[in-house]
DNA sequence: TCTATTTATCGTAATATTGCAATATACAAA
DNA sequence: TTTGTATATTGCAATATTACGATAAATAGA
């Protein structure tokens, strides 16, 4: 097997997991990270910052980018890369409803 | 390849990610989701809850386990999970470190 | 003890991910 | 146009994940 049954999940279970699974490597963590310190788009840079080669992270930004979790635009012959702030809040408000949840109902538990 | 290259990256980014991936799967979701919802352990009727075979639901569960999401305790012949609230606590400081930043930051993008 | 019930583990097939060399693409500047 | 620089894509090998049938282990109750 190996393929992941979505179809039998709700769509927000399944987004979700796909958001998670977006952040589920060191990476890309590392990417996102970057974003937030230099607080800027980052035009040219990235491949340096990260302990891998151009190809690994040029495949680690397509997959973020294909969560929605960061955006780019051509400029010039780079390309700028930032935070896009939906799907991020998207992400938040589901992970505060969790944690709410969770800070709640403390010590109902065996 | 196919291993991650964990060494180059700092412990709190390989921890992060770790968390990331084992909510990557929407089962996994629907098992956090679960427990919140009934708000208890659960002891028994996980499996009769997903539409996936009871092997898989117990490798699901021994995977959230090992990310110290749940925690679980034997009770005669049924287990009883319930959600481990220290992890969460880990992942919920990272996570609002992550959105304040963006939250305050907005438009400074391209 | 025997049986039923519940959860875990093993083994394996299908599929996905990770990483990079090689190469392609795109554009700026000489 | 040519050269240099930055990013993307392709192709492939190594490894990881997902799913489940078969089976094991553990316990409760007859």
């Amino acid at each position: 097997m190996g393929a992941t049954k979505t179809e039998h999940f709700t769509a927000e279970q399944n987004e979700m997991a796909n958001l998670m699974k977006a952040l589920a490597h060191p990476a890309r963590i590392a990417i996102i990270d970057y974003l937030l310190k230099v607080n800027a788009c980052i035009c040219g840079d990235i491949v340096n910052e990260l302990p891998l080669a151009q190809p690994t992270v040029s495949q680690h930004l397509k997959e973020l980018k294909n969560a929605g979790l960061i955006k780019g635009s051509i400029e010039g012959t780079a390309i700028c890369y930032c935070i896009d702030e939906t799907t991020f809040l998207k992400f938040q408000n589901y992970l505060t409803h969790i944690f709410g949840i969770i800070n709640t109902n403390k010590n109902n538990c065996c």
